[in-house]
DNA sequence: ATATTTATGCAAATCATTTGCATTTAGGGA
DNA sequence: TCCCTAAATGCAAATGATTTGCATAAATAT
């Protein structure tokens, strides 16, 4: 359990409190292997007898969104769901659309990084960020 | 005004009906340059004294992206967006995060597809698609 | 222990989207 | 042209995710 230690220490070093509901939360959130929506988290939470409430797991979620430890991730359902943000980088998926399982898979993002500055100069945009989702039919419902 | 009678035309071959509804929804789609939500279009269409429910809208939209018509986008802020699908292939977007304008960009996804082979393998799913948007800043934002 | 400020809970609002159902209407055929 | 039937629409209300307001609780520095 050191990861969540660490993070907690990283927020208290950064004057945020460490409560209840924050301490549940990362290790909801580290414990979950695929993205999480937040009223997915909260019924894992209750389930562990730890009362939260619903609202305050939106609020955290933002929140560590915010300050970087989750990554929010979007799939094509519109539900907003987040991930543990890795230690550099960040993640890609591929999404099962029939049992909507999740995988994480290991893309050469630095490719990606060339075409980006070309977009950007031929748009006269500063291209900060990018998502890059695939979907398909895993292995089970195929 | 040839490519909207184009894609009446092919409904018609299939057997969907001409309704003022369907005519309005797709003139619309077909002079917005950007994917636009349900309820955004049924506000510029109801600005065009055509009168049509915000439901015809959501179901109108369903359907076409159903049969191909139109593409779903889905950008950062979950809401559902379409746009009118291109002659072949699919198109990726850069979104200003804001002012939320977004532009179409060229992506030569035949370079993704080697990538999705493998992951494919890899992972043991069969990949059907992906979604890879850029966010950033735009000229007059930044 | 106390003050102060952050975080939480509860209720209610909001926003996008969906559903049920009764009514209208497009378009093929008599 | 009129009718028939399935397809499409409209309206009202439900649903589901997420947000907001506000008063209370409780985590830390002093």
């Amino acid at each position: 359990m050191k990861r969540t230690e660490f993070i907690l220490q990283s927020l208290r070093q950064n004057g945020h409190r460490i409560t209840k509901a924050r301490r549940a939360l990362i290790k909801a959130l580290l414990r979950t292997k695929q993205p999480v929506a937040a009223l997915e988290l909260h019924a894992r939470i209750s389930k562990s007898k730890v009362a939260i409430d619903r609202v305050t797991v939106y609020r955290e979620l933002k929140f560590l969104a915010d300050i970087g430890v989750v990554h929010p991730v979007n799939l094509k359902d519109n539900i907003q769901r987040y991930e543990i943000a890795p230690v550099s980088g960040h993640k890609h998926h591929l999404v099962c659309t029939a049992c909507k399982t999740v995988k994480n898979v290991n893309v050469a993002c630095a490719d990606l990084h060339n075409l980006e500055a070309l977009l950007g100069k031929k748009n006269n945009f500063i291209v900060r960020e990018h998502s890059l989702e695939f979907y398909g039919l895993c292995a089970h419902c195929a």
